[in-house]
Order: structure tokens, then sequence, then C-alpha cells
DNA sequence: CCTTGTCATTGCAAATATTGAACGCTATTC
DNA sequence: GAATAGCGTTCAATATTTGCAATGACAAGG
């Protein structure tokens, strides 16, 4: 429910289209994300007006888009929707995706061990990080995250995770930290303090605080030196993370997200 | 291994160019369909000879991608690959898919009771198949088939299925019958018969032809009148499909495809 | 150290996609 | 039942992108 939150979808398409060479792709792209968040087909005209457009040339990129099985056409309604092509390009990327298949098995491990959620992301700046692993253990309670979800990138654990190590200046982060959205929001001191702490320990933690509940836990991943590119997040509900279980799962996934670091950037 | 056959990728790409009136886009979807293919992240040149484009014109393209988080480019080795923004997209559509969304229940309840794998696909004419749903129960031998997964249209049981209930001229069918690959591939008239005895009792049934040892059955589903839209498809190894379970398979799987095609109907 | 080959990138002319208005159509409203 | 409003679609003029050749950067090899 909170994921999917793309940033100014239409203002974004205006500055990338003046600045793109080829700005029929920026179009495409936005199409395919405003189909993508509507669960109803929509027709030219809907489209060309959300995403500001000429609705003769959102006909033609629709046209194409539909050429390349990337968009559905129904011919009765003239309506559009999303088409399965685009499911085809997300397996080969996650065929190919050294970290999905390095850190699937680890979260697997993880989750069975500790009887929880854990996660996968990788990480785009101060943007948002998308959700690219995923495993649930039996017992854990049904989580609407799924691979492929997109979330803000400072909150909860990972965002912790991506401000401690991420090296960025207070001046960026804390206009974007303000922005989000928290069951229970952290202040910006309080929230400081907790990536200081993640800094130090290697690992970043959300006691309830993006659900309240519900404990995250986030450790960093480096494909290169610099900024991490990947985090592991294991999830799980407070009860289960009290006493010795969060000690010893914060060791474990820290060893996780080292062993993996040392795999992709070898 | 069998599977992603794009049909003349290049050729198709001209083809689509000269009538489009946008081809920026053709030429991206050529362009990511090639990423995905390729496991090593690609340079622009090599792009361009692939595909037949001038290198500036595959380069803005790229650009282009790239802003839409589509394709991640590694500055240091000016090399592009395949970005996580199409996972987002494939979720997404995932999300909205009536097909995946009814079918996934039925498959899972399929696969564990008979202890196969079962799989929901989307038709696409007479030119292939996409995989849209997936369930494996616990004992099945592990599949190399996963959701986003395609096929040739004609092929296996599915193949039979669009042959039977299609309403295609041979005159269509042969020569694309006559590209396919089977591990034992049967004669035309062998087939044609297999057709027709699927379109009597309106399951189709693979036995061993496209790979040897493994039986496929597909029972078509309708999403209009006309031809089917989808299938449902359960594989299992021969030991497991002889005797009594093949024809209780068989009816259970075509009473799943018709309360299917009445929920997608309606 | 120079040469050679390849690569990514840029500038300019020509081809072409985008635009905005006009068309035909369907469904709704008076 | 006529009129309107909205839709998808087409068309020709123009602003834009494309394609090609040239440039600069880089690594390998002599």
């Amino acid at each position: 429910m909170k994921s999917d939150q793309h940033p100014g979808t239409d203002s974004q398409l205006t500055t990338s289209l003046k600045a793109s060479k080829a700005p029929a792709i920026s179009r495409a792209a936005a199409i395919l994300r405003l189909l993508g968040k509507r669960s109803q087909p929509m027709g030219v005209q809907a489209i060309a007006r959300e995403l500001g457009l000429v609705p003769s040339t959102c006909l033609y990129v629709l046209r194409a888009l539909t050429e390349e099985e990337l968009v559905a056409f129904d011919p009765d309604t003239k309506r559009y929707a999303l088409d399965a092509g685009v499911l085809t390009l997300a397996r080969q990327w996650l065929r190919h995706d050294q970290f999905h298949e390095l850190a699937q098995p680890l979260l697997d491990r993880l989750a069975r061990e500790f009887g929880l959620t854990t996660l996968g992301a990788q990480l785009f700046g101060l943007d948002h990080i998308i959700v690219t692993a995923m495993s649930q253990s039996g017992e854990a309670f049904q989580l609407s995250t799924q691979v492929g979800s997109r979330f803000p990138a400072l909150v909860s654990a990972t965002g912790r995770c991506i401000a401690a190590f991420g090296g960025w200046p207070d001046a960026q982060l804390k206009p974007r930290f303000g922005k989000l959205r928290w069951d229970e929001a952290p202040s910006w001191e309080e929230w400081k303090a907790q990536v200081a702490e993640a800094r130090e320990t290697g690992i970043a933690v959300d006691a309830g605080h993006y659900i309240s509940g519900v404990t995250v836990v986030a450790a960093p991943v480096w494909k290169a030196p610099g900024r991490p590119s990947h985090a592991l997040v294991a999830i799980g509900i407070g009860s289960a993370m009290r006493g010795e279980g969060l000690p010893r799962l914060k060791e474990t996934l820290l060893a996780a997200s080292r062993s993996l670091s040392d795999q992709l950037s070898g």
C-alpha cells in the first residue's frame, strides 16, 4: 500500500522530455508506468490528459507499444492496459542479475531459520529502492511486499542503511526525510541518532516506526567501493524480535551481507 | 533452453520500423529484448551492430532508457544491461491481470492434489505463448519453466490446444509446425489427428513428444467468444501419468478451465 | 614511443515524427 | 429524435530527431 510512489510522474516526464533526444521513449515509459498504476484499462484521451500529452502522439506511442506486446489493446472497448511482454523482460532480468541469484538462497535460509520474511533490495540513490528478491517462511504473516515493489529510499531500516553508509550530506537528507510517511514517525534528531548507531554497528534497525508492531533489520551490500548498491532485509513481528532473537538475527544478517559483498565485488 | 525464441528479432525490427510512427519505441523494445537475452552487459556499438542501428541513435535510445531505469549503465565499463525497473512493471501487471489472479489458486490446488507442476499461459495467436502463472508441488521435479517464459505457439500440448480451438487454416499451421523442435517430433498427420482428438475431448495431451518422458496436458480458457485467450497446463513425468491418474487429471483440469472461462467472461 | 584499431561521443544536413485542427463515430442528453 | 459532447482517429505543416562522417579517447601491439 505504501509502495509504488513514483515521484511526480508528470513533472518528471516534462523534464526528461526537454533534455532527451529520444522523447518518445520517455513518453512510452510514462505510459507504461501509468497503465501499471491503474487497475482499469484506459482510453487514449484519458492517458494523454493525465500525462499532458497530445492525443495523437499518445495514440502512436500506444500503437508502437502494442506492436511490441508491452501493451494490450482491446479492439471492442478501445482501451489499453499493460501486457504480458513486461513479464518476459522481468524474467530475463532476474535470470541474469547476480545479486538476485546469490541473495535468494541466503534469504531462504534466513527466512526458514528465523521464521520471518526476508527481502533483497536494490538501492537507487536517495530516490527509492526496489525489492528484487524475497523469501517468506510458512509461519510468517502474509506481507503485501513482493518482488518488484518500490519504496521511498529513506524509509524504514533500509533508509537508515542508505543514510548511514551513502555518505550523503544532511542538506540532501533532511528535505526527503520530511516527506516520508511512517506509522510512528521519528523526529529528525531521533532518526539521526539511529543512523549513527547503524553506522557503528554496520546494520540498521527500525523498531516499529515504519509499521507499528513490526521490526525491520537491514544490512548494506556493496558491489563496488563507495555507496552500497543493495541491502538484505529481515522483517518480523515485534514478539518474535524480542529478547535473544534480535541480536542473533543481526549477527547472521550481517554475516550474510558481508559474504554477498565479497562475492559481488569479486 | 527451448524457450525465448523471439522470431527474427532484427527482421521484425525493420518491418515494424517502417510501418510505425514511433520507431524509437520499436528500437527501444528491440534493445531491451537483446539486453535480456544476453547475460553479459553490452557496449553501444555491439548493440547497434547486432540490431542494425546507427550507433548514435542507439546511444540516445540507451540514454533515454537509462533515464527511465529500464536500463542500467556502468560508467566505468560503459556497458549497458537491463535494470530493475522492468521488475516493477511486471509486478504491476501481475497485480492487475485477472487471469493470473483467478488461475493461481486453481493451479496451486491442482499441483498439490496431483503432485505435479501446473502453468497458466497467455496465448499470442500463432506466434507464441507466455507463461503468466505457475505452481510447483514439492515432490515435482524442478522445471526450467518460470513465469515470463516464452514458447512457440504450436509446440507441446498448448500447441494442439491452439490448433484445435483457434480455427486457423492448415495453410497457416503447416509452415509453423515445420519449424518446431521436439524431442520426438510427430508427423504432420499424427499431429493433426491429435489436434482433432483435442477438439473432440476439449483438452489436449502431449505424451512425451515435446520432452521425452514428460506428459503435458492443456485445456483452453476463453475470455471472449472466438479463440481461446489462455490455457491451463499440467506437466508430469510419465510414470505419474499412467493408468488411473491421467483421466482424472484431464477431468479436473477441464473443470477448472471451464470455471475460469465463466469467471473471465462475466 | 608511435601506430593502429576500436570505442563512445558530437555536429550538421536531411529525413521524419510531432503537433494541433479537423473528421467521423458513438453514446448521452434535451 | 435531434443535438450535443466526447471519443478515437487522420492529415498536412513544422519543429525535431535521425543518420552519417568526423572527432576525441583509449588500449593493444609493434
